[in-house]
DNA sequence: GATACGTGGCA
DNA sequence: TTGCCAAGTAT
C-alpha cells in the first residue's frame, strides 16, 4: 500500500500562502503515520463505541442490512425501536418477502423516506428469488438489491461479512476532510479523490479494515460531528490537519432542505393518513375537510386534520398523490387509496 | 452533477 | 422560530 501518511495533503496546505502559521510543517509534524492512526482510533473505538444491536456478534446479515437501510439519513435513536420490532416480526428475508409491501411501509412508521421500506421489501423478495433467501456477501451482489447503493453495499459486506471494503459515508467523509485534508467539511459531492484517499487509508487486513471503518464512522458520529465537534475528546486531534490549520471555516454553505409548503410535506401528510387507515381512504377525504363531509372518518381523523391544516393548493395535492401512486407507495382501489397490497 | 425524497430534534 | 442535520439512493 502506498504509505501516504497524508503528508501530501499537509504539504499542500503548508505551501499555500493563505494558510495560517499553525499549518506550517512544524505544526503538521505531529501527524501520526497511518499505522499509529489505525491503532489510536481502533483503541478509542474499543472503549467508546455505542453498543448497538446490529453490531452484536449474533446479529445476522439480514439484521445488518435492515439497519443500514434504516440508518440512511436517519438518526440511530429513531431507528432503534423500529429495527427491533422489524427483526422480531421478520427475522429472515423470507418472512418479509411473503408480506404485502404495504405492511413494510406501515411498520416503517415515521422513520421518513418511506420508499426505503418499499425497497427493503423488494430487496427481501430479490434475496429469496436470486440468493436462496440468504443475504449475499459481496459488494457487486449487494449493489443489485433495490435500495442498496455503493455505501450500503460496502457497509454490509464489511460489517456483516467481514470483508475489506472502502466504506465511505457522511461521517467518514467528514473525518477524512478534517483529519487528512484540513477542511471543515467534505465537498458537496463524493469525489473520486475522496474514494482514493479512503482506499489508501484502509488497513491491509480484512479484520483491521472492518474495525477501522467502524471506528472512523463512530468518531464522526460521536466526536467529529458536523456542528461543534468535540475536539478535546478526539484521540487523533494531535494529527488533525484542520486543527493544525487553525480550524478554517467551510468554504461553502450547505444548501438547506426546504420543507414547509413543499410537495414532500404534503406527501408525508398523506402517508401518515394511509399508515393509520385500516381500510381504503376515499380520495375526496384528501381534498375536503372532514367537517365539510358531515361525518368523522373513523381512525384517520387526526392525520387527516393535519393534512388539511397544510392547506395545500389542489394542484399540489394532486401532484403529491400522483407521485405516491407513481412511486408505488400507494395504490388506488375502487374503494379508495391504500398502502400497496 | 443536481434534484427529489420524510421526519424530528436541537441550537 | 428558523435552519441545520442525520450510516444515501435513484433518476
Amino acid at each position: 500500500m502506498a504509505l501516504i501518511y497524508y503528508a501530501e495533503s499537509i504539504k499542500a496546505l503548508a505551501d499555500s500562502p493563505t494558510v495560517p502559521a499553525a499549518a506550517r510543517p512544524e505544526a503538521a509534524s505531529a501527524a501520526l503515520p497511518l499505522p499509529a492512526l489505525h491503532e489510536a482510533l481502533t483503541n478509542w473505538f474499543e472503549s467508546n463505541a455505542r453498543e448497538l444491536p446490529w453490531r452484536a456478534t449474533e446479529c445476522t446479515p439480514w439484521g445488518v442490512l435492515v439497519s443500514e437501510i434504516m440508518l440512511q439519513q436517519t438518526p440511530v435513536v429513531r431507528v432503534l425501536p423500529v429495527w427491533t420490532e422489524w427483526l422480531r416480526r421478520w427475522p429472515e428475508p423470507a418472512d418479509l418477502a411473503r408480506e404485502p409491501a404495504g405492511e413494510a411501509v406501515r411498520a416503517w412508521g415515521r422513520l421518513g423516506y418511506p420508499r426505503r421500506a418499499l425497497r427493503l421489501h423488494a430487496a427481501a423478495v430479490a434475496i429469496c428469488s436470486d440468493h436462496g433467501g440468504e443475504v449475499p456477501g459481496t459488494h457487486p451482489e449487494l449493489l443489485e438489491l433495490p435500495g442498496v447503493g455503493s455505501y450500503t453495499a460496502a457497509a454490509v459486506a464489511a460489517f456483516a461479512f467481514g470483508r475489506r471494503e472502502t466504506v465511505v459515508d457522511t461521517n467518514i467523509r467528514r473525518v477524512h476532510a478534517r483529519l487528512f485534508s484540513g477542511s471543515a467539511l467534505p465537498s458537496q459531492s463524493l469525489t473520486a479523490a475522496e474514494m482514493r484517499l479512503a482506499a489508501q487509508a484502509l488497513p491491509d487486513g480484512a479484520g483491521s479494515s472492518v474495525r477501522w471503518n467502524a471506528s472512523v464512522m463512530e468518531l464522526g458520529a460521536l466526536v467529529c460531528t458536523a456542528r461543534s465537534p468535540k475536539c478535546r475528546q478526539c484521540p487523533v486531534s494531535g494529527s488533525c490537519a484542520w486543527l493544525a490549520a487553525g480550524e478554517p471555516p467551510p468554504t461553502y454553505t450547505p444548501k438547506g432542505q426546504s420543507w414547509h409548503g413543499t410537495d414532500r410535506q404534503v406527501r408525508g401528510a398523506v402517508m401518515a393518513v394511509l399508515r393509520v387507515a385500516e381500510s381504503p381512504v376515499a380520495p375526496e377525504l384528501f381534498q375536503r375537510a372532514p367537517a365539510d363531509l358531515g361525518f368523522e372518518p373513523a381512525g384517520i381523523g387526526i392525520p387527516l386534520a393535519a393534512l388539511h391544516r397544510l392547506n395545500a393548493p389542489p394542484e399540489q395535492l394532486e401532484r403529491a398523490l400522483a407521485g405516491l401512486l407513481g412511486d408505488g407507495l400507494a395504490e388506488l382501489q375502487p374503494a379508495g387509496l391504500q398502502l400497496p397490497a
